[in-house]
DNA sequence: CCGTTCGTTCAAATCAAAATGAACAAACGC
DNA sequence: GCGTTTGTTCATTTTGATTTGAACGAACGG
């Protein structure tokens, strides 16, 4: 970060009000990305976008937040399939350069889609096997509680059930 | 994991039916826990308490898990503050015996109001600096986007609004 | 074409979170 | 009380994820 308040000041304000946004700005998403176990430096670069007027090219990111440039390859490159930044074609320049796009539905419903949906669905087929297994015990009479098992597998489906209907009420909802 | 086939099976039966469950159970959790961004080591201990008939003593999830001590004290004692899991006095035993308390939407609730909200309420605080920063900024006339980036931070706050109705719904619906 | 700039990839280094285990404290039985 | 068992704490170690940076390839401009 000190290498953002000082390119940012450079010397010439004494309360320094622009680089104070930016620091705040990358600070705030810092610590949104990381609600979603997404690596920092996607917060950090999101945040600087999301404050700058212009759309910026890659290594103005890179000397700004003082990154490498592999991570803001990388990150750049997720923030774009999450639909979080579009690069913008500046005349005679031809770097890539970045806007945040303040998409908060599309991003959150990738994340949802993505992230979320996967692993519940990969859950339900667990579940599936589980239940097998536990019907299977009961049968060759294996264990004392092999009925009590079965009802909490069968309980917790329930529950997989009840968040699966959940999220595409919480997308629906999101998008207005 | 080596360990639970091991002590479970020792030796009976071919299939090993419950060995496979118990396994089955701790997988399914560890990667449940994941997505909440907890330890792995709480998913396993919740797993092996979830398909176990009777309640367990501590040495009894050390040993069929193969974690440590310090691991197993503290990953249960997140469990009972969560209420996912309760300890139940066994007569002629003074051991701590666990067991699993299937209590989907307390569980998930807390998560929410101690992960979820109180970083909501910070977001909206350093939202609310922000905007005052980016005010200032337009007043002084610094930088040419600065009208631009006050309209962004207040759709964000928008959002966050938004985000800050959506859970306590969320809530709503899980219990019932 | 050839040199330069831009961007990506990936093995290695770094860093933070979690697990370990030894030391400690508390509760019990004798 | 005194030794033993049970459980917690916390400094150290381990592990896994992120970041780095050097090497590479692609696209452009002259």
């Amino acid at each position: 970060m000190a290498r953002l308040q000082e390119s940012l000041s450079a010397g010439i304000e004494g309360s320094d009000t622009a680089g104070d946004l930016h620091a705040m700005s990358v600070d705030f998403f810092v610590s949104f990305v990381q609600v979603f176990g997404l690596p920092k430096s996607i917060g950090q670069i999101y945040g600087l976008l999301f404050v700058s007027a212009d759309p910026l090219p890659m290594d103005d990111i890179v000397s700004q937040l003082g990154i490498s440039k592999g991570s803001a390859s990388q990150g750049l490159a997720l923030l774009k399939s999450l639909g979080a930044v579009t690069s913008q074609a500046i005349p005679a320049d031809r770097r890539e350069h970045f806007e945040a796009d303040l998409n908060v539905s599309r991003i959150v419903t990738h994340f949802f889609e993505n992230r979320l949906q996967p692993r519940l669905e990969h859950g339900d087929r667990r579940l599936e096997e589980m239940l097998e297994l536990a019907r299977a015990a009961k049968r060759d009479k294996k264990g004392g509680g092999a009925a009590a098992v079965l009802t909490r597998i069968q309980a917790l489906q329930k529950w997989q059930k009840r968040g699966r209907n959940l999220l595409p009420m919480v997308v629906r909802w999101l998008k207005r």
